[in-house]
DNA sequence: CCGCTGGCCTGCGAGC
DNA sequence: TGCTCGCAGGCCAGCG
């Protein structure tokens, strides 16, 4: 579900929790039907006592750093989410994985419905670098100025030269961050066929490109996100960022009013106007 | 090293 | 109303 802007949208909320020592944590009842968390609740308990040290963001992974060498990585898959409260009650944690209590009496519940939300622990930092997708992250789409003589450099690497550029720019390898709705906006802001491989690519178009990445993620980020499905913010809140789409799941063209095309890539599917993208 | 396939999961809306 | 089907912001393991 999220893309980096999402990621970097609940990663601020959760510097909420920097400094907070952790009173109480424990995998949920709920998390142990699932085989990759049965039996871990003593390696979480871990945890109990220490203190949030950092909340980092790679690319759509969190990373959690406390008053010990031992860190935990964080996905949030297609579903998972934060949620923050002084309540116990937590409305919308209907699928909770981790509950986190501190000593200031802020609850954080790990909710993901579909489960494909990850929560590993590392020994430290330096083994979670070395872990390959972190590793292999490429540019952060969220950075800034967005490195755009990188991002062409990289593009132009052999490998991507017959893929189409609708698949290349969800590679985290290439750009980190990027997902399947802000692929479908980065190309028609750029106004290039998502269907075009990377070869038949102008340099112009390269650089339009990066530039129109850059500048939807940055938009996704001021919004909040964007809320299309189960997305929403620590606090409960809905993001605005669907508000402005201009082509992920619309019928027509914002800016010609022609009709949306609806294909499948790698068994994603991509939003494009024939007419404006070519 | 690469690329492809299937797998991991639940919920929702469309269509019958 | 109730069922099945296809689809959903993502990633990983295993294979050739």
């Amino acid at each position: 579900m999220p893309e980096g802007p999402e990621v970097e949208c609940v990663k601020k909320a959760l510097q909420k929790l920097i400094g907070e020592k952790i009173k109480n944590i424990e995998l949920t009842e709920h998390s142990q039907k699932y085989k990759k968390y049965k039996g871990k609740n003593n390696q979480f308990k871990y945890f109990k006592g220490k203190t949030i040290k950092k909340i980092v963001r790679y690319g759509k992974y969190f990373v959690w750093e406390f008053d010990t060498d031992k860190v935990i990585l964080n996905h949030l898959g297609m579903t998972g989410m934060w949620y923050l409260s002084n309540k116990i009650e937590i409305k919308n944690a209907t699928h909770p994985k981790l509950f986190i209590k501190t000593m200031s009496g802020i609850i954080a519940v790990f909710n993901d419905i579909r489960n494909f939300g990850q929560l590993r622990i590392f020994n430290n930092l330096s083994e979670i670098k070395e872990y390959p997708p972190i590793k292999n992250l490429g540019i952060d789409g969220l950075a800034l100025p967005f490195p755009t003589e990188l991002f062409i450099r990289k593009l132009n690497e052999k490998k991507y030269a017959n893929k189409q550029i609708a698949n290349v720019l969800l590679e985290q390898k290439l750009v980190a961050g990027i997902g399947n709705i802000y692929k479908s906006e980065s190309l028609h802001l750029s106004k290039i066929d998502p269907r075009k491989t990377v070869k038949e690519l102008s340099l112009e178009e390269k650089k339009r490109l990066a530039k129109a990445i850059s500048q939807t993620l940055q938009k996704a980020v001021k919004s909040g996100g964007s809320s299309i499905n189960t997305y929403r913010m620590p606090s409960g809140e809905e993001g605005r960022g669907q508000l402005w789409h201009q082509v992920y799941r619309k019928q027509y063209c914002a800016n010609c009013n022609s009709k949306i095309k609806k294909i499948v890539q790698n068994k994603r599917t991509t939003y494009f106007c024939p007419k404006c993208q070519n």
